[in-house]
DNA sequence: AGTAACCTGTGC
DNA sequence: GCACAGGTTACT
């Protein structure tokens, strides 16, 4: 489910849940989170109150007393869930974090990719290098032209690069060359400011229809994807049909007819 | 640029 | 059975 829209409602509600709470105790629930987190870590970080939730792109970090950080990371289809100390956690529970209120908070992941990490106060950030959020002011035409113009391969895979853009997938990559009008075979260093513009604005618009059916995650999410996951159907704004090909080994949407290279 | 790896589930 | 899945990293 994780994309930058759907990381940030997630990281929304951390902070609703986690917030001035104290962590009272962590189970990791699957080896993978546990070849990565250590017995003493976990001691080291129960019993803290929890200051602050941040998010940078896809990542989130939860903040502690005394310096210490949760490093968190949704990868393909982790996600929050939450309840009284009666309910029982979801099936494909990760993670489970119970806080002195008597509620618990899950990390929940069918395909147990998301990462979990505790990060002690001097360690350096476990963040790896990100561009731009897309709503930052910084996020101009002249910085995608740099940003773009080392690059050798075609746009849609390089909108991927989170060094390029923090939080864009490959769901609103594609979407964004829909809005933009733009083929996503073009050679990432080949577009223009005009280009650029639009494409900016295209990333900012995706992400913006992205963040509102994200409220209200499911069935209508789906179909208020112009491009992507339709292949074969109509496109919503000319006559052509939307196609599924395949760059960087990942699938991708877009209309042959109205997405011009 | 492509491919495998990490994991598990779903749908044809 | 096989293809595919909204991510990222580390290899040819």
């Amino acid at each position: 489910m994780p994309e930058q829209p759907e990381v940030a409602r997630a990281a929304a509600q951390l902070e609703r849940l986690l917030v001035r709470r104290r962590i009272r105790t962590i189970e990791l629930l699957h080896p993978s989170l546990r070849r990565r987190v250590t017995p003493s870590a976990v001691s080291r970080v129960r019993g803290r109150r929890v200051t602050a939730i941040e998010r940078r792109g896809k990542h989130q970090l939860v903040l502690l007393e005394g310096g210490w950080r949760l490093h968190v990371h949704f990868r393909m289809s982790g996600d929050w869930a939450w309840g009284s100390s009666g309910d029982e956690p979801p099936r494909h529970t990760r993670a489970l974090l119970r806080t002195d209120n008597g509620r618990w908070v899950a990390l929940v992941d069918p395909r147990a990719l998301s990462t979990l990490v505790v990060v002690p106060p001097d360690a350096p950030s476990p963040l790896p290098p990100l561009g731009p959020e897309a709503d930052d002011p910084a996020f101009t035409i002249a910085y995608l032209a740099a940003a773009l113009a080392g690059k050798r391969g075609s746009l849609k895979p390089a909108l991927l690069d989170q060094r390029v853009l923090a939080g864009v997938g490959n769901i609103y990559a594609a979407e964004a060359c829909w809005h933009a009008r733009i083929d996503p075979r073009v050679r990432a260093s080949s577009l223009g400011p005009r280009r650029l513009e639009r494409l900016i604005a295209g990333i900012r618009l995706a992400l913006h229809r992205g963040a509102e059916s994200a409220a209200g995650y499911g069935e209508a999410a789906e179909d208020e994807f112009a491009a992507y996951g339709r292949e074969g159907e109509r496109c919503h704004r000319c006559p052509g049909t939307i196609r599924r090909i395949v760059q960087a080994g990942r699938s991708t949407y877009f209309c042959p007819r109205c997405q011009r290279p």
